[in-house]
DNA sequence: CCCATTAAACTCGTCCTCCGAGCATAAACG
DNA sequence: CGTTTATGCTCGGAGGACGAGTTTAATGGG
């Protein structure tokens, strides 16, 4: 491989990004943002169109003056493997450059066991290999549990011991990408869903126990080891209580369906989803009470969130939805109480995830076209045409 | 100003944030680090050189070889005012790009009012401006207290109400860069301290209250608007007890002199850091009994942190130090059994921090620096040569 | 239906930076 | 004092981005 110059392919790369970003976008709109003169744009996108990168489409015209190209990725062009591991099934997507996903596959768990589930992930990885041969550059897999590069440390609803990840891409020559769903789907936030935009966005997924991120820019703030986030088990919470993760007065514990049924006197439930939303459809006193306290304690927590980090807006996904939405009023006054003084006048705005079941997904392709559209990567891709 | 071109002295800034971020670094070892070839780094320092951002002095010969330069900042290159503004005094320092300081200055306030506070730092900077010219870059402004665009929102110890800190560089055309006291020194923990090539990092410094930052490569997650950090202001703490920040349960309410005062059944003292210092130290049952209750809760919530955030490291500032030192075991243990089970193998180490008194100077500075060394800054000071 | 208007693409000469190869240089070592 | 070693310097060449000038493909008014 020839040695990569410095910058060489950057405005190649920038342009990529884009496109990554936002999909349809079209070859004058990109110029204007990366304020590139005609000129260059012409020379970038034919150098791109040279080595597979991109392809362009007729835009449909927009009023007068010479009609623009929309730029899409190239037929030929790499492509990543996009994985979503769910307690009960899995799904994957291939993902082209201008973020478009082919072959959607879905599948539930025959057995739950781990050697098992990733079996089937590795043959699926076999496959797309088998289709798209050297095109395929990456997976990256979304996982309901603590990873830390590349290991699941820990995934309470799945039950499983501490695993390498790195299997489920043993039998090809492609790198692997895993990381957390809920840090995932708030990747998809960040970039085009409700904190589109967003400088600083603090993301909360509520399933059993509470997932999230804190998205710079929205790039995750994933820590030393990928498992920043667990917002879950900040000591939030009565110091008495002790926490499956091992340590004591975790959030975790004040805010899922295990949360509703201690209030409600019942034992732990063994689905805490289902049953928590059959708690909400409840109308009865203790279960209106339960509901409140467990809505309170998360308005405290989302405040106590923004006092440390500032955010532009809060997105909240899962249980949180319909919980905030069984008790808005409830909400409201425990978010607000819990902010400091200066943010009252205009706190940051608490909004639902758009993107619901597919966040993870989108989320695990858009970290790894980051990956493929940046200036090593598109310069080494060059490279070898 | 002549247009500036894409990436055009894009090699030349990187050479200059090596140099602000490694003082007395070698144009060697930056041709290495840059992976320059010679003729590169000849050809950088030589335009950097004639722009009067570098000069080169001979280094002292490390063994065989032709012996190599130190490179420097350029006597007549641009320079910043770094100011860290106390509760009782304030301190200044030009700063060159080689993170050299001249001119270090301090006076202790006459009057606390705002406004005479603020008229001494005005002529402070005008004294600069008159000695310096358009040398003179930018001010950076170390605060202590909550900072938002510039404005301070609220200042405990200084006891201000909220003020436009733009005033500080009214006289003069020049930006200025507020910040808080309490991130500026994380930053320069994170780039010269304890938490040096750190990754991710959690800083943490008690004085009245607790303040800190999130690092993540040395850069600051300050929020939407610059007042990110403030985790004093989570909910760790008894939620039946008010903060005067307007929220209720704060952290800062359970580990610093007020919390002392509240164990001893004492009244708030006037000042909190002196009177802390007095109870640590007292041997006696009840005040060895309230310093293990705040370390503690300091253990705790710092434990929290490092499951919501998975840093490299965490530093800690001003009473902390003494406060763990005086209770190391307390601490250890209330720190480790609030960790989750799978950071318990190697927890991130806790570490004072090395800059102590000089740590938001520092800072202010670093980040100052930074937008110095940046591609556009870099290319907008050439073109005015 | 045709021509002015408009926005965008294309062409080309120029500038600039970085690279690599070859050469020069200043120290230490034996 | 020559050899070794690490580094700096010179110069030709490559390649990207720019800007000015030109061309092209649409709209819309007369």
């Amino acid at each position: 491989m020839t040695p990569v110059r410095r910058g060489q392919w950057q405005t190649a790369a920038d342009v990529l990004s884009q496109v990554a970003r936002q999909p349809g976008i079209t070859r004058a709109a990109v110029a204007r943002t990366l304020r590139l003169s005609t000129g260059s744009a012409t020379e970038v996108t034919a150098r791109l169109r040279d080595v597979h990168l991109l392809t362009e489409a007729p835009a449909p015209s927009q009023g007068r003056g010479r009609p623009t190209t929309v730029l899409q990725a190239h037929p030929e062009g790499p492509v990543v493997l996009a994985l979503d591991l769910r307690q009960s099934s899995w799904r994957g997507a291939v993902v082209a450059l201008d973020g478009t996903l082919q072959h959607p596959q879905s599948q539930r768990h025959r057995s739950r066991r781990a050697q098992v589930v990733l079996k089937n992930l590795r043959q699926a990885v076999e496959r797309t290999q088998a289709q798209y041969g050297d095109r395929l550059q990456l997976v990256s897999l979304a996982v309901p549990g603590t990873v830390r590069d590349n290991h699941l440390m820990q995934a309470p609803t799945l039950e499983w011991a501490e695993l390498d990840l790195a299997q489920v891409t043993a039998d090809v020559d492609v790198p692997l990408l895993a990381g957390n769903d809920a840090t995932l789907s708030g990747v998809a936030e960040a970039r085009t869903g409700a904190a589109a935009g967003a400088g600083t966005a603090v993301h909360l997924i509520i399933e059993v126990g509470i997932g999230g991120t804190l998205l710079i820019d929205g790039v995750p703030a994933q820590g030393a080891s990928g498992a920043g986030g667990e917002y879950g088990h900040m000591p939030f919470g009565d110091r008495s209580r002790t926490c499956p993760c091992g340590a004591r007065g975790c959030w975790d514990l004040e805010i899922d369906g295990r949360a509703l049924a201690r209030h409600l006197k019942q034992p732990t439930p063994d689905d805490p989803v289902a049953y928590a939303g059959e708690v909400l459809g409840r109308t009865d006193r203790p279960a209106r009470a339960a509901v409140t306290r467990v809505v309170t304690a998360l308005g405290y927590g989302i405040a106590g969130l923004v006092n440390a980090h500032d955010p532009d807006v809060v997105t909240i996904g899962g249980l949180a939805i319909p919980l905030r939405a069984a008790a808005e009023d409830t909400f409201r006054e425990a978010y607000e109480s819990g902010l400091m003084t200066f943010h009252r006048g205009s706190p940051p705005p608490v909004l639902p995830a758009t993107h619901q079941l597919d966040g993870p997904l989108r989320g695990a392709a858009a970290l790894a076209l980051d990956q493929l559209t940046s200036e090593p990567a598109v310069a080494a891709w060059a490279a070898q045409r």
